[in-house]
DNA sequence: GATGAATGAGGCTTCATTCAT
DNA sequence: GATGAATGAAGCCTCATTCAT
C-alpha cells in the first residue's frame, strides 16, 4: 500500500496535463487525476493546496519550458532576421514535440481558471523577445513601429502557424507551413 | 432590471454572454444567469434544453455576427489589398465596439465546452476569407503559398492585433496599432 | 418523486434538533439530517445556506421559545417572589416537556459552533429576568446586590436544577427537586 | 517555539488544551495540534492512540486538577459553612488563574466528544462535596433536603458565578461577585 | 409560457490515521 | 522514539435539471 515512487508529484502534474488537454479544466475532476496518476485523492492535495494551485503550477511550468526552448541558441545568431528565424523554428519544433503542452497553453491562455499572477509570470518569460525586436529596429532591420505591437503580432501569428502545422501529419507539409509562416512574419516586420 | 429586453430568451442570451466572459463557462451557474436575467430557473431550460445548448447558440450567434460585420462592404473594393484592409478595419471596428463578444470568442475558441459542430459552423463563416486570399494569389497580388496557411496567419495576427488595441484607451493609439497591424499582415503576404 | 409536503423546512429543523442532541453537531452529517427528514441533500441547502446557518436558526428558535414559555403569566403575579417562583416553574415545566430542546441548549450554550450573534440574540430574550430582579431589589424583597450577578446565579442554578430533575422518571421526585430548587434560589437572593 | 516543554507529550497536551478551547474539538485537526506543538503528525499518535484518547486524557486531567484545587485546606475548617466557603473560594481562585482550563471544562461538560467513562471519572472527583453537604445536614447547619439536589444547585451556581466573575478585569469587582455569589449559595442551603 | 421548490449525482477538500524510513 | 508522506473514507456543498402548480 505504501509505494516507493519517488515522485508522485511529478506523476500528478504529468497526468493532469494530459487530462486537462483532453477534457478541459472543468471536465477533469481531481479524483480522476489522482486515479490516473496512481495516487490517493489526499496525495494530490498534499502537494497542491487546491485544484487551482495545480493548474497554476502546470501553467507556469509549461510556459517557462516553452520560453526556454524558444530562446535556445539565439545568441549564436548575428542578425535580427536570423535570430527571429531560429526562434520561430525553435518554437515550432517544441510545439511539434509537445502537442499536449501546446494545446494546454492555447486552451488556458485566455482562461479565467489561470490566475492573473500566473499569466503575468508566463508573459514575463517572453520579454526577451520584445528586446530582440527593439534591437532589430535599432539596427535598421525591422520597421520602426511600436515593438510591443510587433511582439503581439509575431506571437499570435507564430501560435496560429504552429497550430496549423500540427493539423497535418506529413513532415514535408509541416516544414513548408513553418517556412512559409516564418516568411510571413519576417516580411511583415522587416524594414 | 433588464428593461431593454422585452423577450426573456434575449435577456438570457445577453446576460449569459456577459457572465461567461467574466467568469467562464464552468464558473457561471445557470441559476446565476436566470437570476441576473430576471427570469426563473425553469425559464432558462424552457428556451434551451441544456446549458450546452445555450453556450452553443451563443457561440454560433456571436461568430456569425462577427463574420457578417467583417465582410461588410468588401465587394465594393477592387484589389485584394483593399479588400483585406477593409476587412481588417471592419474586424477591428467590431472588436472595439463589442469587447465582451470578442473576449467571449477568444476565451472559448479552444474550449471543450463548445461543441465540435458549433466550432465547425463558426469556422465556415470565415471561409469567404480564404477565397479572397485565393483570388489575390491568382491576381498576383499575394505570394503564391498555400491559401489556408495565409488564412491562419492572417486570422491569428488579426486577433492578436485587436486584443492589443483593446489594451489601451487612447483612440489615437488604437488607430496606430491597427494601421501598423494591417501593414504587418499585408507585407507578410504580398507578392 | 415530487412530494406534497408543505413544510420540508420544518421537517429538517425538527430532525436536526433530535440528531444534534443525540450525536452532537460534529457527529451529525448534513446527509444524515436530510435522509432522516425525508428530503434530498440539496433541499437542506436550499433552506439553509450552510450547516452553521441551520444550527443558528435552531438555536435562536429554541432559545426564543424557552424564553417565551418562561415568561408566561408572570405579569399576573404581584410580588417578586411569586413572579420568580412562577418563572421557575414555567422553566422547569418547559424543560420537562422538551428534554431534547433543553439538551440542545445545554450542549451548545458554550459551543463555538453557535455564532456570536446567535448567542447574543439568545441572551437578549432573558433580559426581562434581570429587570425582574431589579424591581425586586427596589421593592426590598431581594438583597441589594448587583442584579446581573443574581441573574447569572439564578440562571445557572435553574439550569442545573432542571437537568437534575430530568434524571429521574418519578413525577413526585421531580416535583420535590423543583420545589427544593426554587427554595434554594429564593433563599439565596431574598433580602 | 514551545521552549517550556521538554517533553513532547506535555507539549501536545498543553497545545491541545488551548486550541480546543479556542476552536472546539471538531474545529481542531490533530495536524494543527502537532504543528503548533512543534512535533510531527505521527508523534501525536505515538502518545495517544486516537484523537479521542487525547481528549479524554485532557478532560480527566483538568477535572482532576480542578477537584484537587477545590478541596485544598477544607479539612482545616470546622463548620460546613466555613468548609463550603473555602471550597467556593478555592474554585473561584482556580478559575481565575486557569481561564483556559475552565473554558475547556464548560465547553465540553456536555459534549458527546468526551467519553462516558471520562465524564463519570470526572464527576467522581467531586463526590466528596456531596459528603460535605450530607455532614452539614446531619449537623443541622444545612436544610434537610436531598443532598444530591443541593450538590447540583451549588455546582451549577458556582460555575455560573465564576464565569460571571471572569467577565470583568477589575479585581475588586471580581471579589465582590465571588463573595456575593458565595452568600447566595450559602443562604440557599442553610438551615 | 413561467415559476421556483425540489432533486441527487458528483465535485472539492479535510483529516484521522498508518508506516517505511 | 520521531518523522512526515501517503492514504481514502467521508463531509459539505453546488448546480444542471425537472415538474407540479
Amino acid at each position: 500500500m505504501r509505494e516507493s515512487s519517488p515522485d508522485k508529484q511529478e506523476a500528478i502534474l504529468e497526468t493532469a496535463l494530459t487530462l486537462f488537454t483532453e477534457r478541459g479544466f472543468a471536465g477533469t475532476p481531481t479524483s480522476l487525476i489522482s486515479k490516473e496518476a496512481g495516487v490517493a485523492t489526499g496525495t494530490l492535495f498534499f502537494y497542491f493546496k487546491t485544484k487551482e494551485e495545480l493548474i497554476d503550477t502546470l501553467y507556469r511550468r509549461v510556459k517557462g519550458e516553452a520560453a526556454k526552448e524558444m530562446g535556445r541558441g539565439i545568441d549564436k545568431e548575428k542578425s535580427a532576421k536570423a535570430k527571429l528565424r531560429r526562434l520561430g523554428r525553435n518554437a515550432a519544433g517544441w510545439g511539434m514535440k509537445n502537442p499536449a503542452k501546446l494545446k494546454f497553453m492555447e486552451q488556458f491562455a485566455h482562461s479565467p481558471f489561470v490566475s492573473t499572477s500566473a499569466h503575468e509570470e508566463g508573459m514575463s518569460h517572453f520579454l526577451f523577445l520584445e528586446d530582440l525586436v527593439r534591437q532589430g529596429i535599432h539596427d535598421g532591420e525591422i520597421r520602426n513601429v511600436e515593438p510591443s505591437g510587433i511582439f503581439c503580432l509575431m506571437a499570435s501569428a507564430l501560435s496560429g502557424m504552429i497550430a496549423h502545422a500540427l493539423s497535418t501529419d506529413d513532415r514535408k507539409e509541416r516544414e513548408r507551413i513553418i517556412e512559409d509562416g516564418l516568411d510571413f512574419i519576417w516580411f511583415g516586420m522587416k524594414a
